[in-house]
DNA sequence: TCTGGGGTCCTAGGACCC
DNA sequence: TCTGGGGTCCTAGGACCC
């Protein structure tokens, strides 16, 4: 049997942690530049409030409802999340983090009788060692263990846990399960199968194998196989290291002049190589990109990327950065309001694979590492982005981010004060 | 005025190899 | 008249996830 863990409305119940008066109230967390809505709590659902609607569309339901809304608040929301994995990774047999706020846990070894037990267990330690509320379901595959937490949350009556293990439980469970919801199927083959009559997991099921294969690939026949209780997903240990690196950003106002692209190219391409040796990685492809506002009716639309092949693998923030920002140069043009743009770094190899190459020097290697691992080593230490290139600029992007909570467990300065 | 930021995997087709 | 049969690698784009 396969656990999934899921926070519950994960970013929204970090902010309560911190500020008990919003339990009840319909709160939202917003993304950069406070644009969008990504977590809503239950009360904010309840109201009508939809994922990923734009705030400046939610004026008049906010001010109507009371609704308290938050700026993305990351470094607390990944502080949080590493102590639920922690709970979780030392009361189970294994976890694989499948994402900020969920983790499938391995039952496979425990017997079907302890699961519950463990499972209600789980979302006790979890509320009072960390403060919000996890759900969790069970069943045969990963796929089906994301039914059975969706249940979970469904239905209060479960108080968060829920095993589907019996052959009949499940059928009953997919015949009323909305096929547009399973893990796996997204909104362009749920708009087919519909096309087809097929509307739950269950008429999902029932479909041809050959026809599930010729229309959705081997992806979608792997869904349907894990829907029948057939594991077709295993469970990762540890977490693989990351193929694409990749940081951008969405601006608070359009840009126009060079300069200031050359700068927000420039602290992506560092921030990205900064990723890059945390997981011990170099890379040899760089790939910058550069938007107008998609939304904008009026205006010129320039959407353009450039993808540099280095000569050599490289961590080397200077020489990503330089690179970078020829590619920039070479795509950039005058007359465009640019609003956001990106630095991706591809082509990623472990840097104890990587082969000596004949033409640099040892002494110059070296130095390289010297340098960034003091780089590294000052901005752990004193704060990120304590030092900077000269590429970069020392004035901070300037992002909307008004209604920011404090980062209460990972600055000194935001710790929470008590008043006697 | 105002619309997120990350990722992965698969597939089809073209270029190329012998 | 008739024009092989087996591969690999790369890339762009689509689908999906949170």
């Amino acid at each position: 049997m396969f656990g999934l863990t899921d926070c519950n409305n994960f970013y929204v119940s970090c902010e309560r942690i911190f500020n008990p008066s919003l339990e009840g109230k319909p709160v939202v967390v917003l993304s950069n530049n406070d644009g969008c809505v990504i977590s809503r709590s239950s009360e904010a659902k309840t109201i009508g409030i939809k994922m990923g609607s734009p705030l400046f569309k939610l004026k008049e339901i906010i001010k109507d409802h009371g609704v308290i809304a938050y700026s993305s608040n990351f470094p607390l929301y990944g502080d949080i999340s590493a102590r639920v994995m922690e709970i979780l990774r030392i009361s189970t047999p294994a976890i694989e983090v499948y994402s900020i706020d969920e983790a499938f846990i391995d039952f496979r070894e425990v017997p079907d009788n302890e699961i519950s037990a463990i499972g209600h267990s789980l979302i006790k330690k979890i509320r009072k060692g960390v403060g919000i509320p996890v759900s969790i379901g069970v069943s045969k595959t990963k796929t089906l263990a994301k039914v059975a937490t969706k249940l979970s949350k469904q239905y209060p009556s479960t108080k968060g846990f829920c095993l589907m293990s019996k052959e009949s439980d499940i059928s009953r469970v997919l015949k009323k399960f909305p096929v547009e919801d399973v893990w796996g199927i997204g909104r362009a083959h749920s708009k087919m199968l519909a096309s087809y009559g097929v509307s739950t997991a269950y008429e999902f099921i029932l479909k041809d194998e050959k026809w599930i294969r010729a229309k959705m690939g081997i992806t979608g026949l792997r869904t349907w196989r894990e829907l029948q209780g057939e594991n077709c997903i295993s469970l990762e240990d540890g977490t693989p290291d990351k193929k694409q690196i990749c940081t951008s950003r969405s601006f608070a106002s359009d840009l126009s002049d060079f300069e200031d692209l050359y700068k927000a190219i420039a602290t992506f391409a560092s921030s990205s190589a900064e990723k890059l040796r945390k997981q011990k990685g170099v890379c040899r492809e760089i790939i910058i990109f550069i938007l107008t506002n998609p939304f904008k009716e009026s205006g010129l639309t320039h959407n353009q990327s450039a993808l540099i092949t280095l000569s050599e693998y490289t961590d080397n923030s200077l020489v990503i950065i330089s690179n970078a920002c020829s590619g920039l140069r070479a795509i950039f043009r005058e007359g465009y309001q640019y609003k956001k743009c990106g630095v991706i770094l591809s082509s990623i190899i472990r840097k104890t694979d990587l082969t000596p190459t004949l033409f640099a020097s040892i002494d110059e290697i070296s130095k390289s590492n010297s340098l960034m691992s003091v780089m590294d080593e000052i901005n752990s230490k004193y704060g990120n982005k304590s030092i900077v290139t000269a590429a970069a600029g020392i004035e901070k992007i300037k992002a909307n981010q008004n209604l920011l909570s404090k980062r209460y467990t990972t600055s000194w300065d935001d710790i929470i004060e008590v008043k006697v």
